[in-house]
DNA sequence: CTTTACGTTTAGAACGTTTTGAACGCAGAG
DNA sequence: CTCTGCGTTCAAAACGTTCTAAACGTAAAG
């Protein structure tokens, strides 16, 4: 192969391991994906360990991280016993997974904790002593920001999440692109 | 104190910790900036490691790291040796902070790799035999995708970043307040 | 029924990260 | 000048994570 294509290949995929570790997945993950999206024909987990000379016992278990994201799925071959995959190669698709499976929860999570903390704070604020009610005012405060903030995260995620339909990517692309 | 005060602290606290994990800091840097949050005065290394319970080389560590992101600011007691912090508590501010510092040079790491790998591509794509030349071509769909993606990316989080005064936060904490 | 070709699971090794406590350096107080 | 109280740095230890190679399970092929 053109040495070129490949040393292009490569540092893709480098730079996508990168950056799936950036994103708190496993940098294996960021490169199994990458491999697969610049792979015109879907890929064995033989093919992956030996392209990317890693185990394949870590490639199993990284493909079926892949697989539970959305980022990957499986090709069925007919005639052939191995398991064959390809990338899900619609990044819009990938990013919303992600932010709906995790980001959007993080968020929620984070909020739940907030509303009992602020219903907390407002059922003893009234019969604290003095000194302490100053303090319960200052946490509410406090608190009640954190939940705002956390608040429109969660309404510009969802918003982003559920706009399948208003990007149309390839007009986006062809805006974008020389 | 009162319980509940002390009980609503400490799971905020703790929630901030899991949310610096989550977005990549030390979980020990957001259990700082909640105690620093929630605290009415400024504290000292020695009562963050107290407060806390880890040890004081920590304490000061990670302390610098949240001085470095911006999340804490040094407050100059007088008559005072030791250091005290307090939080910045303008939440938008810390955000910027970490997108422009963080996300968005990881962003522009991954454009200035693909631009690369699309020039080197386009460089060779007329000189190639059949069958490689169809490899280039596939290559370079995929990697001008991800490059379209990331593109948009960065305008996006340059658009927020530089949007100091477009959002009014009071404004916004009053409508989404209960 | 046995062998073969695969994917998955797992125990242990390798590795990186975080934490700690001690050593250090520095500055102000006595 | 010496002592004390601080923050920082650093090496070692503790810890968690990730990787591998081997064992295992399974299903198809012979």
């Amino acid at each position: 192969m053109h040495e070129n294509i490949e040393a292009v290949q490569e540092s893709t995929v480098a730079g996508l391991g990168r950056l799936a570790g950036f994103f708190g997945f496993s940098e294996v993950m960021g490169r199994l994906y990458g491999t697969l999206l610049l792979s015109p024909e879907a890929l064995s987990l033989d093919d992956l360990a030996e392209d990317l000379q890693i185990s394949k016992g870590s490639v199993s278990m990284n493909m079926r991280s892949l697989e539970r994201w959305g980022m990957a799925k499986e090709v069925w071959m007919r005639g052939e016993r191995k398991k064959y995959y390809m990338a899900e190669s619609q990044l819009w698709t990938v990013i919303r997974n992600v932010l709906s499976g995790r980001e959007l929860r993080e968020v929620q999570l984070a909020l739940e904790v907030l509303e009992e903390s602020v219903d907390k704070l407002r059922a003893v604020e009234d019969e604290l002593p003095a000194d302490e009610s100053d303090l319960a005012k200052y946490t509410l405060r406090r608190i009640a920001d954190l939940r705002s903030f956390f608040q429109l995260a969660q309404m510009a995620l969802e918003t982003f999440v559920d706009s399948r339909d208003e990007f149309d990517e390839d007009e986006i692309n062809r805006l974008l692109a020389r």
